[in-house]
DNA sequence: AAAGATATACGAATCGTTTCGTAGAAGTCA
DNA sequence: TGACTTCTACGAAACGATTCGTATATCTTT
């Protein structure tokens, strides 16, 4: 349930491409940094092991699928960090990592939007739901 | 510069308390969880060497001061959690915290004002800086 | 069929973090 | 002074994560 660093590597490759091999997993991660065949191997081996891959046999080849999905992990990431590294306050890291980012105007607006979601009393009314 | 979890732990103890010796770290941190005070110790000795704290001998005592920021320390923190869980995205962060998280009116007032900062051209005028 | 490439399985080395036991120095108290 | 407590220092066990070497089976190619 909480991936490790290398693990999480995995998870985003077979998010972002669906089931794969482990030679495809390995492939991309190479790119960006240097890592064996085996090595890649024997880490999806572990979290297949843990419950967080499925596994098919396709003839000789062994495809891989994540087994827990990318918001929900990452929702799950996020409250531990807000709690390890923000003591809990989920507003700080909010008005920090908005601060640090360039937003583009889209995006902003979006975030307008849920934010009149959430406080339906105050500001301006904007569009009703 | 980049604490694990235990130095995140002691940094917060020290964040919030100022200057402690080890036992003030190692009582506050047995509130919460179980820990020898030769493991805190241990700990802190570490992060000194690691240039993480300072010390100064204080007669028979050792009196701990963290040398890097609370803010900017979390900064550093976050730009990596938004890499390696988000991969990049701060917006996809933002909008998820704080869909979870139950903000008080007055905390989406200032997140408001923040991006109303940051997107001076679209939305209601509100006030000018 | 033989050689070579490519798959999985698995044991084990390595590395960083965390934890604690033990020793010795220094202060406290009866 | 002698027994206790309370510091720091330090070595090393324990643990988990990561990495890779090697063995073996299975295809592919000539």
């Amino acid at each position: 349930m909480k991936p490790t660093e290398s693990e999480l590597e995995i998870l985003q490759v077979l998010w972002a491409k669906g089931p794969s091999t482990v030679r495809q997993v390995n492939e991309h991660l190479s790119q960006t940094r240097d890592i064996g065949y085996t090595t890649t191997l024997k880490l999806m081996q572990i979290m297949h092991e843990k419950g967080l891959l499925s596994r098919t046999e396709e003839g000789r080849y062994h495809i891989y699928q994540a087994l827990i999905g990318e918001e929900e992990t990452q929702q799950h990431l996020l409250d531990r960090f807000v709690d390890t590294a923000f003591r809990g306050s989920a507003m700080k890291l909010v008005m920090q990592a908005l601060g640090n980012s360039k937003a583009t105007p889209q995006e902003l607006e979006e975030l307008q939007k849920l934010i009149n979601h959430l406080n339906p009393e105050n500001n301006e009314p904007d569009e009703r739901l």
